[in-house]
RNA sequence: GGAAGCUUAGCUCAGCUGGGAGAGCAUCUGCCUUACAAGCAGAGGGUCAUAGGUUCGAGCCCUAUAGUUUCCACCA
């Protein structure tokens, strides 16, 4: 057995706790018949990533359930893995490449994956290793990724299952397109910002001469592409050229003037240009009207060479070209600022080009419906519930979802073509021959958005689509999903209509929401903003403990909270607290200690504490059943600090030092509590508890595999621990006496307690002289101490004789004012239990507490009053 | 345009199904009382955004208003 160092220093001994739970496998979860399952699929991290606050208060919380099930008697599994990240790890790849003076096409598909998985095998690991520094209990031996084997058979049976049911289709529709990472993107990946641009207003002459339109645009280079010009059909203005034609300047195309109720009459001109491929609005105008479609852009946004004069220009190169040749030609009327929005790729920041291609979808109708349902008749719940209508109202707008991206780095969508008849086949086999033409196809190029895997993930992960796999029957659907409110649309959504589609159940039965962390300004923290804090620098300095306690500590399910630096350094006090509580007890154990439990001669204070302990046990459990995570960890904090070392602790030293079977009990009872409260601990706190529980037992068992503390009825002493806080009560009234006289804790004095609770203060005559600087105490019925320091509380007066420093004036005083505040409480309670209302309408136990409450309130009011009148004389 | 959150002590935030407002930090006063100065004992500090309403009773429920943050939609 080894001793606890002086100071507590967590980098002492987490790596090596760390590791003494992977060599004892304390992570691993078996299939026991006898247990209930309970699983947690982590959000797996991209493999690009680099912790960050955000992963950090997400591993917390699911470290925190996880281990307090698993003291709870469950299986408890957390299946941790890592996602591919396409678009992300494409990207990094792709730059790196770009160092050292190659591209993807130079070196062709089959090289570029290869580095691709090189990089993987490289960096991959390296947030799985960092997460473990936050302590989490992973089951590391069922790690999965995205891409691996059986997550890639999972992906290839969902999409030939969803194509053979008419669930995903090919086509040609209007999607985002990154111009930067040169693929689609889905809606979810689009985000928006607003951005100062211009208003450009454009005539647009009549082909008969009989005039012009006058047009107004935030992206004139798309005239290139217009195939007609809108009007709405009760706008009186245009009535007459509805069905005449325009000529489109620079371009000399004739395109019509249509009527579409698309068009708001009161705004810009009335009158919209038509860009069927490259808007999304325009798309549909043109799909009603049969306008043709005419994509001017590359797939790198430059402007193509069917427009000689602006072939090969970037989109915002021929923009500027293009508005100075309509100046030239006489077309521009005018430019205005405007301020709009702008949509961005979520991975590059790129300025998304709406574009006309030919991708594949999800239709997304009656897939939504089941995800909709099982919201709505409570299989699975949103933790807070009012993330339940942000996930309604995505699901019930939501669109047709664009799942092919053209890039390599992915799951290759296993569709088919020949390039002789042209036929399309759609398998999951590895290569196909076509069925007319018995020659080899050819692999669709296109890879699926990364969502698309990681919505399997709650039942791939389990070894599904083996539907026998003991995994998938033992821990399937599983039942928390912690996450943050940012992904519900990416992730959360997805991963419901796939396992109601594919598995029949919901995946998992609860969703917990949590929020953002921000930095100390409340701003979010990012890269751009240089305001991130890296939380493997926060555990080097604290400890992993500190910060997890401080991620859990106060916050509300679902609330963005801010990294506050002094409030990690008061979780690392709270155990440095902790840590010297438990280097007390240790001092004073005897060599040949046994723990053999509670002992059967409990003092009332052990009764109290004990008392105390149980029902905090009680409470966690129903804080934790809610998911009420931070006021758990508020709770046990509270304990530990108010209740067991700063009375508790304080309370056994008379015993211990006086030796003997006073000491062993107390000792016993000091062991008790400190490892019943240490569990309660240790989902919140993994690394401390477990290194004092160790050296407690002399390393017996993992703190992480003991059973967590609940309420034991056969513990609860309520009355006699209500009875022990008279003296606690008492003692607190004297120290308050003299703190407010200023009398140091070195000068004692005499203590004259007059009560009629006479058996219990004579137990606690001890306590006056080691916690209220008494230097002897005298307890009886009637006490007249003349000029002494006098302190009331609701069961006994107090007298203490500092009759140099008492001023009769100020006394009197003091007592005027504690009279009145406790007549404040006889009138409150009074008026209350005189009030008809309140008798006839509250319940029973609140008219039983008030009468109580109004009792006591008398009891000290009558004290008052005797020590007012001993002071008049 | 639609929706949601927040507004509680100087600061950052808790406050479970409505029953006389809490913590940490900061401030002030004492204290090295041999587990802990990363500590101990005390103190001060709040018309719980505003205005109505429901109720015997509202920080909590309802309505409106103001400020603030965020999400969704996207009118060219």
């Amino acid at each position: 057995m080894h001793e606890l160092q002086k100071t507590y220093e967590p980098k002492a001994f987490e790596d090596r706790i760390y590791r003494y739970w992977l060599d004892k496998g304390c992570f691993k979860a078996e299939r026991d018949p006898q247990k209930k399952p309970y699983t947690i699929v982590i959000p797996p991290p991209n493999i690009t990533g680099q912790l960050h606050m955000g992963h950090a208060l997400d591993e917390t919380l699911q470290d925190i359930l996880i281990r307090w099930k698993r003291m709870s008697g469950y299986s408890a599994l957390w299946l941790p893995g890592t996602d591919h990240a396409a678009i992300a790890t494409e990207a990094k790849i792709v730059e790196a490449m770009r160092k050292e003076g190659i591209t993807k096409e130079s070196i062709g598909r089959e090289a570029f994956m290869e580095r691709a998985w090189a990089w993987k095998k490289q960096y991959g690991g390296r947030i799985v290793e960092q997460l473990k520094k936050l302590g989490s209990s992973c089951d590391w031996s069922r790690e999965r990724f995205t891409m691996d084997e059986g997550c890639s058979k999972a992906v290839k049976d969902v999409f030939v299952k969803y194509y053979n049911k008419g669930l995903i289709y090919r086509g040609e529709r209007i999607i985002n397109w990154c111009p930067h990472c040169r693929t689609s993107l889905s809606d979810a990946e689009v985000v928006y910002s607003e951005q100062a641009g211009h208003f450009w207003h454009i005539r647009y002459p009549l082909t008969d001469g009989t005039g012009y339109v006058e047009i107004a645009t935030t992206r004139p280079e798309t005239l290139l592409g217009d195939t007609a010009v809108a009007v709405n059909p009760d706008d009186d203005r245009y009535k007459d050229i509805v069905g005449k034609t325009l000529t489109l300047p620079l371009v000399g195309r004739e395109i019509p003037v249509v009527a579409d109720e698309y068009v708001e009459k009161d705004f810009g001109t009335g009158c919209v240009k038509i860009t069927p491929a490259h808007d999304p609005n325009d798309f549909e105008v043109g799909l009603r009207h049969g306008l043709p479609v005419i994509n001017v852009m590359t797939d790198d946004a430059r402007i193509t060479d069917d427009y000689p004069d602006y072939a090969g220009m970037d989109r915002y190169e021929a923009r500027k070209k293009i508005v100075e040749d309509l100046e030239k030609g006489g077309f521009l009327v005018k430019v205005d600022d405007y301020a709009h929005n702008v949509g961005e790729c979520y991975r590059c920041g790129t300025t998304v080009e709406p574009r006309v291609s030919t991708q594949w979808f999800v239709r997304m109708k009656e897939l939504a419906q089941p995800a909709i349902d099982a919201v709505r008749n409570g299989d699975t719940k949103f933790v807070p519930a009012r993330f339940d209508k942000i996930y309604f109202n995505w699901l019930e707008n939501i669109r047709d979802w664009c799942i092919s991206r053209q890039i390599w780095w992915g799951h290759r969508i296993p569709a088919f073509y020949c390039d002789d008849c042209g036929k399309m086949t759609v398998s999951a086999e590895e290569s196909c021959t076509c069925e007319c033409c018995g020659k080899p196809m050819r692999q669709d190029p296109d890879t699926l958005d990364t969502w698309f895997s990681s919505a399997l993930w709650p039942f791939s992960t389990l070894g599904w689509p083996d539907t026998d796999a003991e995994d998938f029957k033992y821990f399937y659907p599983t039942n928390t999903l912690v996450t943050g409110y940012d992904i519900i649309f990416f992730w959360v959504i997805r991963m419901m209509f796939s396992a109601l589609e594919n598995t029949g159940k919901v995946p998992f039965d609860t969703v917990l929401i949590h929020g953002l962390v921000r930095d100390e300004q409340g701003r979010k923290m990012s890269k751009s903003l240089g305001n991130g804090i890296d939380p493997l620098e926060i555990i080097d300095k604290y400890g992993a403990d500190a910060l997890r306690f401080m991620l859990a500590n106060g916050n509300a399910p679902g609330n963005d909270m801010r990294f506050i630096e002094a409030k990690v350094t008061a979780a690392r006090n709270f155990a440095n607290k902790l840590w010297n509580a438990s280097r007390f007890i240790m001092m004073n154990l005897p060599d040949d200690f046994e723990d053999t439990g509670l002992p059967a001669d409990l003092a009332p204070e052990d009764k109290w504490v004990i008392t105390r302990f149980n029902t905090l046990a009680g409470e966690v459990g129903t804080n934790l059943d809610a998911f009420e995570l931070g006021v758990a960890s508020q709770k046990i904090y509270d304990f530990i600090w108010d209740i067991y070392c700063d009375w508790y602790i304080e309370l056994t030293k008379p015993r211990i030092q006086a030796g003997g079977d006073a000491a062993r009990s107390a000792q016993a009872v000091l062991v008790w509590v400190m490892k019943g409260m240490l569990r309660l601990l240790h989902p919140f706190m993994p690394y401390i508890t477990e290194e004092i529980y160790q050296v407690l037992t002399d390393g017996a068992e993992p703190i992480m595999l003991t059973k967590y503390p609940v309420y034991d009825k056969s513990l609860d002493f309520a009355d006699e621990a209500d009875d022990f806080e008279r003296i606690t009560e008492a003692v607190k009234a004297i120290r308050n006496r003299r703190a407010e006289m200023n009398v140091i804790p070195s000068v004692k004095a005499k203590v004259y307690i007059e009560t009629e609770y006479r058996d219990t203060f004579e137990k606690g005559r001890i306590f006056f002289e080691k916690l209220a600087s008494a230097s002897s105490v005298e307890i009886g019925e009637s006490f007249d101490i003349p000029d002494s320091v006098t302190a009331v509380t609701t069961d006994a007066r107090i007298f203490i004789p500092l009759s140099d420093l008492v001023d009769r004036e100020k006394e009197l005083a003091r007592l005027a004012k504690e009279k009145a505040a406790v007549q404040k409480d006889i009138d409150f309670s009074s008026g209350k239990l005189n009030n008809p209302g309140f008798m006839s309408k509250a319940p029973e136990k609140q008219v039983e507490a008030e009468k109580a409450k109004l009792a006591r309130a008398m009891e000290k009011m009558e004290k008052i009053e005797q020590s007012i009148a001993a002071f008049s004389k």
